[in-house]
RNA sequence: GUCCCAGUAGCUCAGCAGGAUAGAGCAACAGUUUCCUAAACUGUAGGUCGGGGGUUCGAAUCCCUCCUGGGACGCCA
């Protein structure tokens, strides 16, 4: 169904050889509006060579194509313009999608091979804010684009369960905890500690080295320190299932921080081996001047290691146990430095392997224009945030559909479908402005709309007592945006993960459901009883589309709400 | 100060391996339901594509420069 590729044959031989077939294929365009075709060819480059104008290349270049595939290809404004036969298109793309169903838009670019996928990895003892979620959804959306595209993904889940911050934890709990508040509400008394001592720490900055005492005899396996530790981290991963299992997400691995502290010293040495060890101000770093980059800090002057000296470790592990081809960290912006000196420093150590390593960052969330900060105790609560949009979603329900039965499924679908879609359309690297309102809008370009436009074509099937029937095909014109963007859906599963960006696969969900609602606006589908299983076949191949276009974003479509 | 991202309609954003008349959604205004779910559809209005140079037959898109906002720049992650 490439049909670009019957007009790359038909052109190069009426160019006589001027061109080279990746060269036309290049050049082909999809044009601007209705009226100029379907596909179109500029000649205006081709001026030079055969000292004509470009319409009159055109012109000649009309003269020698001549395929049945083509209903019409005309000269207009030096632009070869070609209009596909819509009638034997739509049913070849119909009956593609039918007989392929969810399958329709798996490539096999990936060839089964392992990518591992770094992503939502939250800190323990803090609450899963919104920040968390961007990493969270993309990361999720990531993987399953990974999948259709043929890779096979090891979805990680990177847990901040490791260093610093749990020194200064056990010291402010051991200065103003109470352990019968923290049993209550683990989370909520932990962030009330942890703003504590930064306050605290403003005023009396050796409370830092406190805290750095307390890591460090965290790190050599202190009795106390480490129980209080195993204490803080369960009662963190216990709400932390609870939001995952509510996004319907799951992880291969939770191989956090923690994990890899007994495989550092490995990673260290093997840095001293290599000579890239030095010594810069009591601690130690690999210099990376050449890279034109700021050194990389492998231990603390106190000999305790970083989160670099741990992203290491956690690399050459993945490395030896997974065996990647890729491995994504689905990290926010503000760590790119980070990710550059971590991939330059695996290059040093002589690993062939880190071409394969990408930091796939995002914009942050902004609350009046600035980064949120736990440490301010300035956070926005995820959880709050889904119940706010299920119980709208119910609300909603009960206006509009009464009769529902699974009304509280649905809410939960829509409620959480909404809030995935509002973080998933916009392109990753923008930051995003925190805004309750826009993120709890059904109306519009929303999550919502997608899945009522899912609902609309499983409600018609419904009524229209659908035969599954894949040879009757639609002749409507109206039709023809849904058959184009249904075509598009290979196109738009590989751009979307060779440049790891779920937006496209949002973007595409918006052009189908607009496609669709405008043809279901124009069209009476279940009234012509003629047409009607013909109409239906193309209603059917939409939802299976939209269906898992939802999916691979993380979200379900509901057959009514 | 250095480096990284971003600047398109009142707001939120598409478009950016250069191409034909710069597009959506929201908000505003005017319509559409005896009819398949109105979470929808139709129409009106709204733009010096941050400014200035350059490359090109052609620039929102590529290059340079400046301005604005955000972020990162050694013992946090």
């Amino acid at each position: 169904m490439n049909f670009k590729h019957d007009l790359v044959e038909c052109l190069y031989p009426a160019l006589n050889g001027q061109l080279e077939r990746k060269q036309i294929v290049k050049m082909i365009e999809k044009p601007k509006f209705e009226q100029q075709g379907d596909m179109a060819f500029p000649c205006f480059e081709l001026a030079k060579i055969y000292r004509k104008s470009p319409n009159d290349i055109a012109l000649a270049i009309v003269e020698k194509i001549n395929s049945p595939i083509f209903e019409k290809v005309e000269a207009v404004g030096g632009y070869v313009n070609v209009f596909l036969n819509r009638k034997d298109v739509s049913s070849k793309v119909v009956k593609e999608v039918l007989l392929q169903k969810e399958q329709y838009g798996n490539l096999n670019l990936g060839k089964n091979e392992v990518i591992t996928i770094d992503f939502s990895s939250p800190n323990i003892a803090k609450p899963f804010s919104m920040g968390h979620l961007r990493s969270t959804v993309i990361g999720h959306s990531l993987a399953l684009i990974a999948e259709k595209y043929g890779y096979s993904p090891i979805r990680i889940n990177h847990l901040g369960d490791w260093g610093t911050q749990f020194g200064k934890l056990i010291v402010a709990y051991k200065m103003w905890g109470d352990e019968k508040k923290l049993k209550e509400a683990p989370i909520k008394e932990l962030l009330t500690l942890y703003v504590k001592f930064h306050e605290e720490a403003e005023k009396t900055p050796e409370l830092n080295d406190e805290g750095r005492a307390w890591f460090k005899r965290l790190e050599n396996g202190d009795e106390e320190a480490r129980h209080l530790w195993e204490w803080f981290r369960d009662e963190s991963l216990k709400e932390f299932t609870k939001i995952y299992d509510l996004l319907g997400i799951h992880f291969d691995s939770y191989h956090g921080e923690a994990f890899y502290n007994d495989k550092m010293e490995r990673v260290v040495q093997m840095i001293e081996d290599r000579g890239l060890l030095e010594e810069s101000q009591g601690a130690m770093v690999v210099q990376l001047s050449a890279e034109e980059l700021p050194p990389c800090l492998i231990t603390k002057k106190d000999g305790t290691t970083l989160y670099a000296t741990r992203d290491l470790a956690a690399a050459l592990y993945r490395k030896e146990n997974y065996h990647f081809t890729e491995s994504l960290y689905v990290v926010g912006h503000e760590q790119s430095l980070h990710f550059k000196q971590l991939f330059a420093v695996l290059k040093k150590m002589g690993f062939p392997w880190h071409e394969g390593m990408a930091h796939v960052p995002f914009g942050m969330i902004l609350k009046d224009g600035k980064k949120m900060s736990t440490r301010k105790g300035k956070v926005v609560l995820l959880e709050e945030v889904l119940e706010e949009a299920i119980q709208l979603a119910r609300e909603d329900i009960l206006k509009k559909n009464p009769n529902l039965v699974a009304k509280e499924e649905v809410a939960h679908q829509v409620g959480v479908g909404a809030i995935i879609f509002h973080d998933l359309k916009n392109f990753r690297l923008n930051d995003i402005e925190f805004s309750l309102e826009d993120m709890l809008r059904f109306e519009g370009e929303t999550g919502p709309y997608v899945q009522y436009t899912h609902a609309r074509a499983a409600s018609l099937l419904r009524k229209g007592n659908y035969q599954e029937d894949k040879e009757r095909m639609i002749g409507d014109k109206e039709a023809w945006p849904i058959i184009t963007a249904l075509m598009s859906l290979p196109d738009v599963i590989k751009r979307s993960y060779e440049q790891y960006d779920p937006s496209q696969i949002a973007k595409f969900l918006l052009d189908l459901s607009k496609a669709f609602n405008k043809y279901y606006a124009s069209v009476r589908i279940l009234d012509d009883s003629e047409q009607k299983q013909a109409r239906l076949s193309l209603v059917y191949s939409v939802k299976i589309v939209l269906k898992e276009g939802l999916r691979l974003l993380g979200m379900a479509a509901p057959e009514e709400m």
